[in-house]
DNA sequence: TGTGTTTACGTCAACGTTGACGTAAGAAGA
DNA sequence: TCTTCTTACGTCAACGTTGACGTAAACACA
């Protein structure tokens, strides 16, 4: 019998996911530049030459190979050929949002494909739903494509393991969150800042029995927006009751529920103020099914889509979505045309934007 | 003086859009298996085993490997691995979208993103704005990238220019809209069933003037989704009239303009069927403002996150994002382990989702 | 003990492309 | 006319990795 013995490392380096699609017939292969070459009888630099623009071929040559690279449906191979350049460059940068779905999410997708048009590079999206574990792997498997570039809202806490890839030279950009354990660019939002105004709005409305709904309180906005909230309370001298502040709310079914509860108490609250889109929309439900809507005050923070079409119109603490994404390109194209200046932290101020749920006043 | 005749064809193939850093302080170079195998004192090739979790590999010599791995941060460099191998995978596939920042490709990207998740294949967004140019410029690159598979929402309508890369083996599956000049995967919503839903919804409400409004004829949808207005129309003998039917709407704040106009007629539609979910935005508003919300009827193309919290709650044909895109997912990971059955052309049903907008009967 | 088999490596070439450099033919200049 | 320069190519090696194959040592079996 043969016993193994010794360290149980044996574990790929390479993610093995891929499907190797062991038989499926085979893809008729795509011509290369020596097919062309052949055809047009030149050698395979010349046809590198014509494709690329290059000076250093005559017209006639350039025409005989541009006729087989149509013949033969030649295409580039920018994986061969950046494997070969000096700068090989990818042309692709990672964006790691929370929730490609979310509109929060996805208006930074979109602000940030925007701004990264016109240089060429393309945007890889994934969603990592706040999973720390996906994040890494995720990260993996851009640095093994080698990507020029990382947009990152992290799931995880603590980024110490980003070090060596950014010593290595790659660009990384903080969005939404700060980066932790790496010193990096970022761009945020005062999230303190925004949910104090939130709270203060309430509080100039009279109310005193303000209620918090928050996302997990390891994810930082969340803790900021938790200590926002707080300030604003202190600030007025409103005493703060745990009670009221109910973190680890994921969901807008939950927040729903909570919402819920919470004005079944005997001293209800009179006004809430949400952590995120989804526990607004969960919040406005649970109102909506109390028949509270106009009497109970709500601002809630980010803003979407219809949130004026909604009655009463929600009152929200507004991120520029737009400006957040142009901000983060701005910083990654210059980095990857070399800038090298100490990191740029980025910090947005949000906005109250009043449209009735935050005026409704104290009923007495 | 020396004068060039001949054609004028100077173009390169290769994009050359990437913003060639001239200068750029370059980044220390990765290490490579070279530099692992110098480290650790044994071949490129037992390298590449160890790394790649292949046998043969001693537990002393892997756990060397593994050492100078970890000591030079070696990264796998999956562009030089793709190329060496046999089946070449970049895992990469293409979706191309209308607009990566409106929910229903929001939805859809992330729906493809979870269908995709476990293959290991990566998903690169790319919003088109219904501009066939940029369709073909995307495509162009992601050909170059030697992505393994398509997505398409097209904003061109001929796809023949897409044969050559079909025939090449490129697994290409629409959304949204049929391809035309190309036989290849789709999924689509049955779009003339449901305007005829959303139309006889209303008539059967005694609606009798219906107008429609409607993004630009020339995408397929659009005219599908008139065609199915006019069919209900003519179903139910209401005569159609050519003033209830505008076309060519193309933003939420032109949809409100001409619901406005619309309303403020002599004779004024008493129902609206909105084409797609910004111009019911759009509508939504405009009634608003003319306090007509709960007067006229109005039934939607498309649901969105909110829908049912205004007031009155819209009414809506509903398209299952998450369902195509599963089947979207479904088809394109068949195709990638070798499929090579006839194209399919999945057709889902919308639902009209009732929810008050759209049961406003007729003002007598 | 010899022979076949297995294991653990190594060597070499190739994937598709481009940088460095070579060269022959023609143009320019003396 | 001879030299020098320029243009339009070609040749070769290399980018980082892996497939094909070779080989020496250890092992199995009769």
């Amino acid at each position: 019998m043969l016993v193994v013995k010794g360290s149980m490392r044996n574990t790929a380096i390479v993610p093995t996911t891929l499907t190797q699609s062991s038989s499926g017939p085979e893809r008729p292969a795509r011509s290369t530049m020596k097919d062309v070459a052949q055809l047009a009888g030149v050698s395979v630099k010349t046809v590198s030459r014509v494709v690329n623009g290059e000076p250093g071929a005559s017209v006639e040559v350039r025409e005989r190979v541009l006729q087989a690279v149509d013949r033969l449906d030649y295409r580039h191979n920018l994986g061969a050929s950046t494997l070969r350049r000096k700068d090989a460059r990818s042309g692709i940068v990672g964006a790691l949002l929370q929730d490609i779905g979310n509109s929060f999410s996805a208006g930074l997708l979109r602000a940030l494909e925007d701004a990264l048009r016109d240089s060429g590079v393309s945007v890889l999206a994934v969603s990592l739903d706040e999973e720390p574990e996906r994040e890494r792997g995720v990260v993996a498997d851009l640095v093994t494509r080698r990507a020029d570039g990382l947009v990152l809202m992290p799931a995880s806490r603590r980024h110490e393991y980003l070090l060596s890839e950014h010593r290595a030279g790659l660009p990384i950009v903080f969005v939404d969150r700060k980066p932790h354990g790496l010193d990096c660019d970022s761009v945020t939002i005062d999230n303190v800042l925004g949910a104090r105004m939130a709270t203060a709005h309430l509080v100039a409305g009279s109310h005193r029995r303000i209620a918090m709904l928050s996302d997990l309180e390891e994810i930082e906005t969340a803790a900021e927006r938790i200590a926002g909230y707080r300030a604003a309370l202190a600030e007025a001298d409103v005493s703060f009751d745990p009670a009221l502040l109910v973190p680890s709310v994921r969901s807008e079914a939950e927040a729903a529920r909570v919402v819920a509860g919470l004005l079944s108490r005997a001293d209800p609250p009179t006004a809430f103020v949400t952590g995120r889109n989804i526990l607004t929309i969960g919040a406005v439900r649970a109102l909506r099914s109390a028949g509270l809507s106009r009497q109970v005050g709500l601002v809630g923070f980010d803003d979407f889509p219809m949130a004026d079409l909604v009655e009463p119109a929600l009152t929200v603490i507004r991120q520029d979505v737009r400006r957040i994404g142009g901000e983060v390109g701005r910083i990654l194209l210059a980095r990857l045309s070399g800038d090298t200046a100490p990191p740029n932290h980025v910090v947005l101020a949000p906005t109250l934007v009043p449209r009735g749920s935050g005026e409704i006043p104290l009923a007495s």
